[in-house]
DNA sequence: CGGCAAGTTGAGGGCCATCAAGTCTGGTGG
DNA sequence: CCACCAGACTTGATGGCCCTCAACTTGCCG
């Protein structure tokens, strides 16, 4: 377990000042710190940048410089296709980290939008590469952390080829409701940040194919629906959806 | 540029024995060293191991130690959901890195599977973490290799997400093609390591399409198709698919 | 040569896209 | 405050793409 002190005397000294030291908070985090640790992590954090609602926080094509973490809000990720094509890759909530795609040729190969008023914390790469080659823990944690994202991706192309509107539906509300347990609010009811369109761009399907299977589930008494607001009333039978859906 | 002999007094004593050293050269490969460098990592690597077709070079569930690097061959590599669905999460090739899924977990997340007789170089992860401490430049090319992995791992989804039969099996060829061309083989005329049914897998089609589509193509004179050889014959049209199949 | 996996091809059906019409909602300005 | 409008959403009808099932052929290996 490293102190927060340890890590301060470890870094750099021109990373010591303001908004870059947002990254050792955010992305020591989920390192396991004491509350005491992460009190004093906290004091060396000063600003956030605010995103609004329908903002990018960076566009595909853009150069890449840093590294974002999630504070605050709720953003989409997506990619356009040549033709014009898009493709929600991702959902992001606070905690998140967003921008990996990037670094492999410094170029922004997403769009990221912001779906509510939102804040993150820039984190200039150059310098989660230079602590990290300091702070072993703090290496092991961003390697974790990029590993996370092509393990998100994996599944989610299991969602794109092997998966049914319904079953990609419920796979959709569970992780969503699962994400909202981890961050303290209620699993069970939520408020959806985007669009029926952009469901049906993340998974596969048209808007009106998101629209009819949220009314299904309704009619099933699976979920309640009103406009974005989603209870789910009977998480099992979303999980059965996935599990049992199919003949082999 | 740094010279294979700093890199050599630059790494941490246990590090100088054996196969570790083939990670030296498969990881500084794409860095740009001279030639002569490269011989002179080339003097250091001793053994590769082999695997044979049809064996796992790993599977989902065991201990995470190490990646790989394919020196020689062609795996692919798939997930597999509670409930039984095979999704082919990928197809690797010589040079490539596999294995940067279970980062996350210290648990393969994926199976690995050979294609035919390969050769990998085993790269102990604590190693790689040490090292690339050590040394910016492979610090921040490995970081390339798995941004790069969640690149590509994007632009499969937006074929999963958006694209028709034929447009997949289109951008599927010509990325094989692709990938061959810079390997140094012909990039009109391969070989198939993969069924249809992997193939279909891959891209969220049935064998059966994967089967038709490719003999529609062959009617149309795009390619010519024997068994898994495959000649590409009008590239042009294929492109044309990627980038004309659609409305707006 | 026999046996089996891999691949091809056809027929039919189901799931979802498409097109279309209408409703609802939230924001804006009079 | 309310009318209004554009975008978001819902619901229905239809059709097409691809899945499914099935039969057959081909290639491969002992």
């Amino acid at each position: 377990m490293i102190s927060p002190i340890q890590v301060r005397d470890m870094s750099p000294r021109h990373l010591r000042n303001s908004c870059t030291n947002c990254s050792l908070r955010e992305l020591c985090l989920p390192l396991g710190l004491s509350q005491e640790e992460m009190q004093e992590l906290d004091t060396i954090i000063t600003q956030a940048r605010p995103i609004k609602r329908g903002e990018a926080l960076y566009r595909a094509g853009e150069p890449f410089r840093s590294l974002y973490a999630i504070r605050l809000g709720f953003f989409k990720a997506s990619v356009i296709s040549e033709d014009g094509r898009e493709q929600v890759t991702g959902f992001h909530m606070s905690g998140e980290l967003m921008g990996m795609d990037a670094i492999s040729t410094d170029v922004h190969t997403c769009d990221a939008i912001a779906l509510e008023d939102s804040e993150v914390c820039e984190l200039p790469f150059n310098d989660i590469e230079d602590l990290s080659r300091e702070i072993p823990l703090l290496q092991r944690h961003f390697h974790k952390v990029m590993s996370r994202e092509i393990v998100r991706d994996h599944g989610v192309m299991l969602l794109l080829g092997n998966m049914k509107a319904e079953e990609r539906l419920a796979a959709f509300l569970l992780n969503l409701s699962q994400r909202f347990a981890i961050r303290g609010y209620s699993s069970s009811s939520f408020h959806l940040r985007m669009t029926r369109e952009e469901i049906g761009s993340y998974l596969g399907l048209k808007l009106e194919t998101v629209s009819r299977t949220l009314s299904k589930f309704q009619d099933q008494g699976f979920i309640k629906v009103q406009n974005r607001l989603i209870e789910l009333e009977n998480i099992d039978s979303l999980k059965k959806l996935l599990n049992t859906c199919h003949d082999e």
